[in-house]
DNA sequence: GTGAAAGCGCTAACAG
DNA sequence: CTGTTAGCGCTTTCAC
């Protein structure tokens, strides 16, 4: 390879000087129309006579042009682009591979809307000030909420600025002021210890999510339903979603010394953790004990025995979400709206 | 809760009138200065009285302004944006929960730069065109690679836009040509390979990636380096990174019948896969075969026994990348930059 | 239906 | 150092 200087001898590298991007004039002007013709062409087509559509168009492909972005969000007042917001206290999401589905296809659903996905994070309560400082200040057009917490100061900012916003879950608290989607988390946990009950487990412990999130407190609510009177507090344990508390919790109710022949863990993630507490007890799953997860997600089959587990529609969700959150940018939807969807039991070898 | 209706009744929500986001001129009238020198305060500040730039930020704080970016992006010819893009084939990214950290940091790194991070995904080829279409029509100022593969297509269209690219990972064949950021996967191979060796294992077999990636084509080079006189290609498989890939390479080499006390897998993920398939041949590790994964991944720690595997900084990774891609959008870098990092070799249980 | 023209809010080149 | 003045490329009335 030659040495940097002998190349430079060259000369300055033979750069084609890259040709400006055609405008809207250029095409108005090969099409022989006015501009304002070729915006209406762009644009749906309406008030434009098919012929001059065709020779609009076909202009545009000679040309290969294609509208600026920026002039087009600066001429219609909006933005461009749409939040996906991730506060501090869900950092866990980025380890549950699931995560990504949310990005992936909000990203491929917001495309023909002519929007960007703008991932923004935060990690503490200081970024989560400047967060919302960010949002309000008109930088987004609308926001993709994550699983929120009741308490989270956030959400009344939202609602203060009348930013068209989509929760994914339900935020408790905040329901009649938001739209979301979300799944019948309580109907789904019913269906999984009702399974775990059909296969003869008579003594089902759990490990709940955080009870201050609706995914946390719903599907504890399903076990307890499902279980009715057999209910006992001595069974039930408290994690925070995170690989590790799910074997904490474990090991609190493998502690008290109580007996149960099965356990709905509140995620699959957790599920890994409580499994490893199992194992380190002696206990075999599912023989001694029969164990079940939430969301299949990747982990549901990282685990050994792969897990049974209720199917959360994650990509369903998120598709729901872009189109709500369309809605009401688009001002065709000015109350909230609430989108509930189904799950699917998803039976392996764990239980 | 009162009907809807009922709600209506009271006519319209009585919506304060969203105020108009003041504007540059508007802190320009009241800080008693012109438009321009808003402008460069905005800027920097050079030029600008330092009593003068106070007057200014004291308006900009009275008024609660922030700059408009799509005005800002019209005017500086740019889009304020950079696509993270996603081919196809790896997909199977989006299960790796360490691809979170990816997006995670861009975005931080990014905000700072007045960037956007735009994440583009293209399923099949005919959806990697139109990427291609996407990208080079002018929609960003950058694009952030993810681990493509030597036979891109997508590759030879960003060279000939010359729109400013940087490779996460060494884009074989194509490294002249890009920037780049990586790790030593050689090295680190040969690293863990030999941290194998010390341990007193003599035979040790491995599943690689595929070997058209950097990542796969490396790691494997590393191995064979640390063995030496006595790799064997009997105890080579070859995954696709996918954990159901771990698994069936590792059977691979089970069925072939020939010993091995050790085994080393190009990722966490995979390895998954692989003790999966070394449990249910009744081989426990790592009393029989300690095994090693890559990449320090959350897979690492749900496996169990948790795995020995090496750092992979993809935090680190992410800031770098952005860096450079920061310098070439400004034009302050002409010829591409390649940057390798270190790793770290992480002993845990099971080897 | 279509053209003309007035901005959208900001940057940057140019005087002074 | 600062004010003035052109645009950046597009949408959107408003006439015709």
């Amino acid at each position: 390879m030659p040495a940097p200087e002998l190349r430079r001898a060259h000369g300055p590298a033979p750069v084609p000087p890259r040709r400006p991007r055609p405008t809207i004039d250029d095409v108005a002007r090969l099409a022989g129309v006015s501009r304002g013709t070729v915006s209406r062409a762009l644009n749906g087509g309406r008030n434009v006579r098919p012929a001059v559509l065709a020779s609009v168009n076909d202009a545009i492909a000679a040309l290969d042009y294609t509208v600026n972005q920026a002039a087009r969000n600066l001429a219609r007042g909006r933005t461009g682009s749409v939040a996906f917001v991730i506060s501090e206290r869900q950092e866990h999401l980025f380890e549950d591979p699931n995560w990504g589905v949310f990005v992936k296809t909000f990203s491929r659903e917001l495309r023909p809307l002519g929007r960007h996905l703008l991932v923004t994070t935060a990690q503490d309560t200081s970024e989560e000030q400047l967060l919302g400082d960010y949002l309000t200040a008109g930088h987004v057009d609308g926001v993709l909420l994550a699983l929120p917490y009741d308490d989270e100061p956030l959400l009344s900012r939202l609602v203060a600025s009348r930013l068209p916003t989509v929760v994914l879950g339900r935020p408790l608290g905040w329901e009649a002021a938001f739209s979301w989607v979300m799944i019948d988390e309580e109907q789904s946990a019913f269906d999984i210890v009702t399974h775990l009950l059909g296969t003869g487990r008579t003594r089902i412990a759990t490990v709940t999510g955080p009870l201050h999130t609706s995914s946390g407190k719903g599907r504890l609510d399903g076990y307890a339903r499902a279980l009715g009177p057999s209910f006992d507090p001595v069974l039930v344990a408290h994690g925070d979603w995170s690989m590790h508390s799910g074997r904490l919790g474990t090991e609190q109710i493998l502690e008290r010394g109580v007996e149960f022949d099965a356990l709905f863990v509140g995620s699959d993630h957790m599920a890994i953790g409580a499994m490893q507490a199992l194992r380190e007890a002696g206990r075999s799953v599912p023989a001694d004990v029969a164990v079940a997860g939430f969301d299949d997600s990747v982990a549901a089959l990282m685990a050994d025995p792969p897990l049974t587990t209720v199917h959360n529609p994650f990509e369903e969700t998120a598709v729901e979400a872009v189109r709500i959150l369309d809605e009401l940018m688009a001002g065709r939807q000015a109350s909230p709206l609430h989108v509930v969807l189904s799950t699917e039991l998803v039976v392996r070898s764990s239980a």
